[in-house]
RNA sequence: GGUGGAAUAGCGAAGUGGCCAAACGCGAUUGACUGUAAAUCAAUUGGUCUCCGACCUUCGGUGGUUCGAAUCCACCUUCCACCA
């Protein structure tokens, strides 16, 4: 068995746990059951969680049985770790549907079919929902005093945030994680918990409960928090979110916002989020350092994590889609992969008329598809040699036929390096 | 309430009767270089056209003076400063 612990620490992925030596002991005396939680807050997981979701990986890599806790319970109520502003509730409904599609993404990453240690799914609404209030406060409230809840980081700074404030309920959060990891070392022997450092707070009053209630020791572990190297956070871009479901964030998205890792970040990502090696991660680090340019680090992140994600078919069609999307040949270029790329930029219809006879005149399509405000603007793109016509640098006295339509109906128009348009002829 | 001053392009800021579609700086766009980075250099930056030229619409708003107004006059609006 792996050495996990060493495992994280050179993958940058240990920040803190509860009693390190115990828990070092415990780990080498053989395979433990571990849980991590999500909240279900959407019906997809996005970027941000695939930290602690890969952490559980590689914990069921070396042996032990991982524990997927969906938040049916806790998502209703809502985490203030981290969050200035109290949450909206959400709905049972939205909880139980959200859930539902989180189930399908984590099969990619956790193998929940093995005979050996495979991943199992739960959620706290299980246990959660037939306790009642009173039941609540004295087995669970009793034992753990308010003091040290005020304590706890994520209340404190809500309480010095005199406008908004923290309600009772976000307050009781805590309580209810901390249930959990009662609940799960009593039912399924689970003995330790991970997450991101800001559960440290929930984790810390797990670990107290179960000893209270049970008197046995149950360990918690946290990574860094993942952020960019410059102290943002991860997994946003300006477009918004990187999701995991490719209905919400497309795969060509998904592979750019990983080849646009900076070269600050791109090594330290390569070990949290890829299972490659440790040797062939210095071999990149020393490209990179070496050729800079060549971007063969983030290249790697982006194949592994897009392979690993949506598969090695919707990588093929990424990397396709992205040759084109930054000025590559069309040629040999199939339908079905340019179909890719009009999901990828604005799409505009066009009167398959205006193609007909001596042709439309390039600077009207150019305004058509919204690259220049105006024709005036239009023909000085094209007079400094900033538009292209699918890929290729088209002059300004250009007419445009229908012999020039891909597929017999598309348009690709570009004006400098990256703004695209697609012109649909109907 | 009184007295001065200001309002110009995406922003800042020149321009005080014709040579003004309006200097300059920033920003933005395009090109070269590059790593889908940064820096640098160059071009463009109200609109239309038959585009080396012409026309149209713009300098807070409305009217006026003038052959001609961003520029002068009147009124209005908004903002700033000082005084109460």
């Amino acid at each position: 068995m792996t050495d996990i612990l060493a495992e994280l620490d050179w993958r940058d992925l240990y920040a803190d746990s509860t009693d390190r030596d115990a828990l070092a002991q415990r780990l080498a005396a053989g395979p433990l059951t571990l849980y991590c939680g999500f909240d279900p807050t959407a019906d997809s997981l996005h970027v941000g969680n695939l930290v602690p979701l890969f952490a559980l990986r590689r914990f069921q890599l070396a042996g032990h049985h991982p524990i997927v806790l969906a938040g049916g319970a806790t998502g209703m109520v809502g985490d203030p770790s981290g969050k200035s502003d109290e949450r909206n509730l959400q709905t049972p409904d939205q909880v139980a549907h959200n859930i539902a599609a989180i189930r399908g993404q984590l099969q990619k990453f956790l193998d929940f079919t093995t005979a050996q240690n495979p991943a199992c799914l739960v959620n706290n609404a299980d246990w959660t929902a037939p306790v009642s209030f009173l039941e609540f406060l004295r087995d669970v409230g009793k034992h753990i005093t308010v003091n040290t809840m005020v304590a706890k980081d994520s209340v404190r700074s809500r309480m010095e945030e005199r406008s908004s404030g923290i309600s009772f309920t976000e307050f009781s959060y805590m309580l209810l994680q901390g249930h959990d990891f009662y609940h799960l070392r009593k039912t399924l022997k689970c003995e330790l918990q991970v997450g991101a450092t800001d559960q440290w707070g929930n984790i810390t009053v797990g670990t107290e409960l179960t000893r209270k209630k049970l008197g046995v020791t149950v360990w918690g572990l946290v990574f860094p928090l993942l952020t960019k190297s410059d102290g943002s956070k991860y997994g946003k871009t300006a477009a918004g979110t990187v999701w995991l479901d490719a209905q919400r964030t497309s795969p060509y998205r998904f592979y750019q916002f990983f080849v646009n890792s900076d070269d600050s970040d791109v090594i330290k990502l390569l070990k949290i989020l890829t299972f490659l090696s440790r040797d062939e991660i210095t071999a990149l680090e020393t490209g990179l350092a070496a050729q800079p340019g060549a971007r063969g680090a983030q290249k790697a992140l982006a194949r592994e994590m897009t392979t690993l994600v949506h598969g090695p078919e919707a990588l093929a069609a990424a990397l396709k889609a992205s040759e084109i999307l930054f000025g590559g040949s069309l040629d040999g270029v199939t339908e079905e992969i340019f179909n890719d790329v009009v999901g990828e930029v604005p799409t505009l219809d066009l009167e398959r008329a205006k193609l007909d006879g001596a042709g439309s005149a390039i600077a009207d399509l150019v305004v058509q598809a919204g690259l220049a405000p105006s024709k005036g603007q239009a023909r000085k793109d094209l007079d400094a040699g900033g538009i292209y016509l699918n890929n290729v640098r088209a002059e300004h006295t250009r007419a445009v036929t229908p012999a020039d339509l891909l597929f017999g109906k598309y348009l690709l128009l570009r004006k400098g390096k990256r703004s695209y348009a697609v012109l649909v002829a109907r």
